[in-house]
DNA sequence: TTTAAATAATACATATAAGTAGTATTTAAA
DNA sequence: TTTAAATACTACTTATATGTATTATTTAAA
C-alpha cells in the first residue's frame, strides 16, 4: 500500500504520545524520543494541529497535546491529514472516471479490495497502535 | 494501491499490444496509438523487452512483439519489471522486520489485505484488461 | 558501402516528496 | 519590559519519479 514516510511517522508521534500518557510534550522532547529529524517532526505536529488530530499550545509554557482519546483517532484520520486521500479511492489502472457505472476491466476485482484497504485504515485506531513493541521503534 | 504512472503505461502498451494482435510494432507506431510521449514510451518499451515481457528487434525492419499469451503476461510481471516490487511486501508501518514471528501492532490485520493485493497483481494478466474500453484510452 | 529506419543508451530537465535551516511570532516568567 | 522557551512560517536542499533531448548502435535496402 505505501503510507508515505511523513504519514508513517505522524502515526509513531501520535502513537508515542498516547502511550506515554503525558498531557502535553515539547516538539523537542518528541525529536529525542522518537529520533526523527527536528525541523520535519516540527512541521509534522503543525499539520497535525491544524487539523485538530492534536492542539499546539504556543509560547513558553506551551507544547502539543492529544485531542481525543487513542481508540477515536483513526489511522485514517492521521493518513487523511498528512496526505491527499484521493489516491486510495482511484482506479488501479488510473482511469479518470472508473466507478460501478463506468467500470475500467479491473474495477470489479479491484473495489472490494480497495475498499478493504480504506477500512483497514478506518477501523484501526491508535489504540491498537500504541503497544510497547511500536514506541521501541 | 497506486501503481506508478509507469507501470500503467506498461500496462497500457502491452494491453494496445496483444489487443491489436499485429506480430511487430514499431515504438512510432506506439506512440501515435497510445499518446504517451515519445522517448518515455521507449524508454519503457526497452525496460520491457530487458525483462523479457517483449522482445526488441533492432534495425530496418524492427520494433517490438509480445513474447507470450496475454493470458500468460501477468499485472504482477509488468510492475515487477518496472518497479521495486518489494514495496508491495513491506511493513504497513514502515517496519524494518515484520513478519508472523516478529509482528508489528498491525500486521495481523494487514497481512491478509497485502497477500490479497498480491494476488490481484498476479491473478490478473493481461488478457483481463486487453479490453476495446481499455484501448480507448 | 552508403543511407534510412529502427532500437539503445546516456544525459539532461522538471515535479513532487522528504528533509533541513533560518527567521518570525507567541507567551509568561524574571 | 526584557528575555527565554516554546510553536509557526517560509525558504532552501536533497532524493526520487517522471518526462525530454541527444547521440550511438543495429540492420537491411538501395
Amino acid at each position: 500500500m505505501n503510507l508515505s514516510n511523513t504519514a508513517r511517522y505522524a502515526i509513531r508521534v501520535i502513537s508515542y504520545m498516547a502511550y506515554n500518557k503525558k498531557e502535553l510534550y515539547t516538539a523537542s522532547e518528541l525529536v529525542e524520543a522518537l529520533q526523527i529529524s527536528d525541523k520535519y517532526l516540527k512541521r509534522i505536529l503543525t499539520t497535525l494541529s491544524q487539523h485538530h488530530i492534536i492542539r499546539s499550545i504556543q509560547g513558553r509554557h506551551g507544547g502539543f497535546a492529544i485531542t481525543g482519546r487513542p481508540e477515536d483517532i483513526t489511522i485514517y484520520d492521521i493518513v487523511a491529514a498528512i496526505e491527499v486521500i484521493d489516491k486510495y479511492y482511484g482506479c488501479v489502472l488510473g482511469f479518470e472516471v472508473c466507478s460501478d457505472e463506468h467500470p475500467c476491466a479491473l474495477h470489479k476485482k479491484w473495489a472490494p479490495i480497495r475498499d478493504e484497504l480504506v477500512q483497514f485504515l478506518n477501523n484501526n485506531t491508535i489504540a491498537d497502535v500504541m503497544t510497547t513493541e511500536f514506541n521501541k521503534f
